[in-house]
DNA sequence: TATTTTACTTACTAGTATGTAAGTTTGCAA
DNA sequence: TTGCAAACTTACATACTAGTAAGTAAAATA
């Protein structure tokens, strides 16, 4: 895959993630990486093209962060999970399931049915470091598994937002909480 | 306030809320409201003035509920506060926070400096509840009372968006949840 | 009754957005 | 060496955006 097609879902990623869907233009992406927008567009044709490459690189972004933690304690495999959310909230960056879901009526539907799939793949993923956890004795929680996952990446997605507008010491109270909470007994 | 200010207002709220900031022009609102654009800028100058309305709109209604659930129990007011998501939820709103959050970047100082102050109301309104809350011996968290808020409305804020993918029955759980978990001693 | 203010409309501007069609350069393959 | 495809640029079209300036009709005020 050639370098400027990657440098244009990077930074795309980053302005999505930054800005959100309606606040970056073609000309945004051209302009920093010296080429003309129509060099964009011959990349991506429509910028629904380039929301779905963005969400394929983040998602295969995500499997590699699953597959080199295989076989890593759960304790470990939930810290790479939130290690995402805690790296957007230095850059002040949204979670791109944030950047889209909030202009989700601005997204074609094909961008729309990837970002459920990635959603779902998400949940699935966390779902699953949290059920190992608890059958290995190491994660406490009443909930279903699921529902835990839930619960926890609507702190990180809100937590995120806050932190926009808070300060980002409120994101780590949000995270801190979450891992004494899940490690305690009851 | 004239009814037409007043419609402007609701209109701009919900799209804003629906769609995002920069997915709703003046003509989105003119239009159903049978009116021309510039009558929206007389009366909302610029984008700014508009979603300052929106922002004071939505703290005079928060002062409302705030007010009429003085004398309820620590229970009620949380429900009370927790009722305007609950509504958010059903219409496929993001919360305010959440729409003016995201496009941070793209909202004058002014706008910032309003949606900050809005943000700390909100969390010392639910740090308060909290606080009475367990004071009463109703409510039982090991938090700090702001940390507890900071939890529950990331909950609300990523609870709603993540709905918009997921289906409102994951609100509801989270909710439950919510609500559970708050009332029960461990 | 005269004047001013309120609540708009008409008509427009300048800028920006996504997107396209056709042309150009470069490098590789036959 | 010719031909072709990849990776662009040039130039443009269409549509929409926030925002303004000037005009108007009706209501409130002096």
């Amino acid at each position: 895959m050639s370098d400027t097609r990657n440098d244009i879902v990077k930074l795309s990623e980053r302005l999505l993630r930054l800005n959100g869907y309606n606040a970056f233009s073609y000309v945004d992406i051209s302009k920093p990486l010296s080429i003309k927008n129509a060099a964009v567009h011959y990349y991506f044709p429509r910028k629904a093209d380039l929301a779905i490459g963005i969400i394929e690189d983040t998602m295969s972004r995500m499997r590699d962060i699953q597959a080199s933690s295989v076989h890593k304690l759960p304790i470990d495999k939930l810290k790479a999970f939130l290690k995402v959310y805690t790296e957007a909230g230095k850059e002040g960056k949204m979670c791109l399931v944030t950047a889209l879901t909030s202009e989700i009526h601005s997204l074609d539907e094909t961008v729309q049915v990837r970002l459920k799939d990635m959603v779902q793949q998400i949940l699935r993923w966390l779902t699953e470091i949290l059920k190992e956890g608890r059958d290995q004795g190491v994660f406490y929680f009443e909930e279903t598994a699921r529902t835990k996952a839930l619960l926890i990446i609507s702190n990180m997605i809100g937590g995120l937002l806050l932190s926009r507008v808070t300060g980002v010491a409120d994101y780590s109270t949000i995270y801190n909480n979450i891992i004494k909470n899940i490690s305690q007994h009851e």
